[in-house]
DNA sequence: CTATAATTTCAGGAATTACTGAAAATTCAA
DNA sequence: TTGAATTTTCAGTAATTCCTGAAATTATAG
């Protein structure tokens, strides 16, 4: 391996962070050499620059590829084929958040679905089907916001971001203004949920209190 | 492995995604385990239920542990540990994203702070910190409004959820009150940026667009 | 169509990670 | 303090994942 040196420790760390996913060292690496390189490279540019094999870098990119993250480009009088990273990191984040959307959730998401639609039939699945109806609620609410979230255009939401909790006093402030009830918690949120289960389950908890945990 | 039916694919189930995280087999079926568990239960329960040996049970619970995603408690008459997952979804999730942000994202942070201290020495570098540059900003912007928002409680957080982009309605609204610019993409935003290197750096593009990559 | 360049596939070996049983360490009741 | 109960450690093996070179496939220039 013969990079530059920032571009050197970078390819290395995202090399090792790549473990901590499911993704691999080399799918890692070859990721973050696009990422940082001024220029489309190829397959054969790729395997010189980080010693991998020209087949160990066809798998790599291949799968870079089934994750959106990298795109084609040719030059001209050139057969072979250059890859290279979009330019717009806000752009990258969200082709990840929705690729692992794809992968991660909505299997879970469809598991969660079919499991809540089945009748317990012994006492240890009562339970259980409940505890699947909490963790579905939490992940349909934050998969529907994400992707409404996906819909605004970079600088709306880093406006929003900048906000951060300020968002909150501006929703008490329409609360006033409207009536409403947004900032706090609705009591119909309070009051506990009946589940398809006829079981009554508890209601979201203020967090950060001994009380979320059985002493 | 001998568990209700609901219980065992919801286990298996995670079993699976956990291979997709860089968390394993054992570790994910163990959590599951727990979280749909209606009581607490110890290392020879788990064991059994999930047909895992003594030792790789206390090797999962210990990792589970330095996540914070298990909590110890102690049964009247019985010396032996018995473990269990917080009822409340959102702490979880909550634990789940803190955890994360230590292990992947505070690192890379680290890594691109130092990189972007240095002076570049070589043409590519040049070129690589400015990338680095966008990158940790964006890193930044977002944790730092993830550490905003998990300080409000459930119930805040759901309500703003609920809401999703209709956010953005209220920022033009106070926008039209305040005469303060939030909504749009302020003009700073849209000039680029003077990077350290001396680079000046394309400005976030709107997204969805052919020109996010070069063609 | 043919020849060559480029890419992909894949079987097998290398490296890594997971899991187990036995032994060591720890905990705690008596 | 002792000793039984419980948990943890760890070396060895099993299982999985990664990576390579060779062969097959695909693409395209002539």
């Amino acid at each position: 391996m013969n990079l530059a040196p920032l571009t050197q420790r970078f390819v290395l760390h995202f090399g090792e962070m790549g473990s901590r996913w499911g993704i691999n060292r080399t799918v890692g690496q070859i990721y973050a050499l696009l990422y940082v390189s001024p220029r489309a490279l190829n397959a054969d540019d790729i395997g010189e620059a980080l010693a991998f094999s020209r087949s160990n870098v066809s798998m790599g990119l291949k799968e870079l590829q089934s994750w959106n993250l990298v795109r084609l480009q040719h030059l001209p009088n050139d057969r072979r084929e250059y890859f290279q990273a979009p330019e717009d990191v806000w752009a990258i984040f969200r082709t990840l958040a929705e690729e692992r959307r794809k992968r991660e959730i909505d299997p879970t998401l469809s598991m969660l679905r079919e499991a809540l639609m089945e009748q317990p039939v012994v006492a240890d699945d009562i339970h259980a089907q409940a505890r699947m109806k909490q963790m579905h609620d939490l992940i349909e609410l934050m998969t529907g916001w994400l992707a409404e979230v996906q819909k605004m255009d970079s600088g709306t939401l880093v406006s929003l971001m900048k906000m951060g909790a300020k968002v909150q006093k501006l929703l008490e402030v329409k609360d006033k203004i409207t009536g409403k009830l947004t900032g706090r918690v609705a009591p119909k949120l309070l009051a506990g949920t009946r589940q398809s289960t006829g079981e009554v389950v508890a209601p979201y908890l203020p967090i950060n209190t001994a009380s979320n945990f059985r002493s």
